[in-house]
DNA sequence: GTTTAATGTTGATGCTGTAAACATAGGGCC
DNA sequence: GGCCCTATGTTTACAGCATCAACATTAAAC
């Protein structure tokens, strides 16, 4: 599921080929199955079969390495939002199908998905950025709250990227049935549908 | 030997007094000044002028260490909702104001309110624990939702802690005005908000 | 076909968490 | 008081880590 092209293995010995690719496929897939999210450049260097400083002829230091996997987790998370919103038709139901995707991404890919939100800097330091899953949930602000969409926007993804967290961090349980709870664009957001009597009581 | 300090620490060179104590301290302080939230069990011990493995009387090994100053953590952020939810004086108001002083909370102490949230297992395995921020909480969903009073706490709970955790992660800036933006029970949350014309802008 | 720059290698340094064996001192028991 | 025991320190040791410096190899540029 997670792969990374432009991998045109020459087995030779020196000169490996695609080093930089084969690092981070070998990083993304220890992050797939590796229970914890903890990576060492010398035990991906050893998975890759090249020696442990080998890796920084294509990453100045971890931090760096870390990055470009992170910049992987954050174009998979656009890319399974959008299907998502697809999938669902758009609208109000597009919407929360956005959102819970978001979670049930971050729920499938945990370490990934922490790691992409752990190393910032890639871009977007202020505010949403530019990138696909940004664009998307900007749209359905405007659909659905006009000119009060930026603070729609901001709400909803702390929703989602709340619940992710919490989930995670094993604060609230991994339940398909509490993200339909909690992502509920009907019960959520004032102004964004029809608002029912209060029953309280 | 009157060389009293803080504790009843004897400061003679065996038998530090209280080790443990002063090894939290020592990390409080640390997670407070420091930038990056890595601490090392050996430069901690050193702080507190012990040995490297004179903390292994005290904690089995380092996630202990930093459980403890997790637990640290979440007590004070409990302490910091409530105090926020009594000046508030209750009712709706206070509901935004402990979920604001959630968030301010993240801001003034990144690197702890981090730590305690990705060290959880203190308690709390399923849903809201018993803990004070967790009563409190849930008195304000039942007082604002009646029966779907679950729904809206975990709502309340994961836009707060998504909030804090996009803008400690630099995905969002730490702006105080954002935060109230956000989180705000009027705008959020269809069933329940006292309606009153929204002052905001 | 030689030079050069990119990409690999080995070796070393100083950090880390942690295990094992030993040292000290303070408190309980006579 | 005097003795032992245990809690709490210490030193030493080991393996793993990120990273630096110096050297080797090879693909590409001229």
């Amino acid at each position: 599921m997670l792969t990374v092209s432009t991998s045109k293995a020459t087995t030779r010995n020196y000169h490996h080929g695609d080093l930089r690719a084969a690092l981070i496929a070998a990083g993304l897939q220890h992050l797939e199955s590796g229970g914890e999210s903890d990576i060492s450049l010398r035990q991906l260097a050893r998975e890759v079969g090249v020696s442990a400083t080998a890796v920084y002829r294509h990453f100045p230091d971890k931090r760096a390495m870390l990055a470009a996997l992170a910049a992987e987790g954050f174009a998979l998370l656009g890319r399974a939002q959008r299907a998502a919103s697809e999938a669902a038709g758009g609208g109000a139901d597009g919407f929360g199908a956005t959102g819970r995707a978001y979670v049930r991404f971050a729920l499938a890919n945990p370490a990934l998905f922490r790691l992409t939100f752990t190393h910032a800097g890639i871009g977007t330091a202020n505010g949403l950025g530019n990138d696909e899953a940004a664009q998307l949930l900007q749209a359905y602000a405007r659909q659905f709250a006009g000119d009060k969409a930026p603070a729609l926007a901001l709400q909803a993804w702390s929703v989602a990227h709340g619940l992710a967290m919490l989930m995670l961090d094993g604060r609230l349980p991994p339940d398909p049935a509490l993200i339909d709870q909690v992502i509920d664009p009907r019960t959520l957001f004032a102004q964004g549908s029809s608002s029912e009597a209060s029953p309280y009581e």
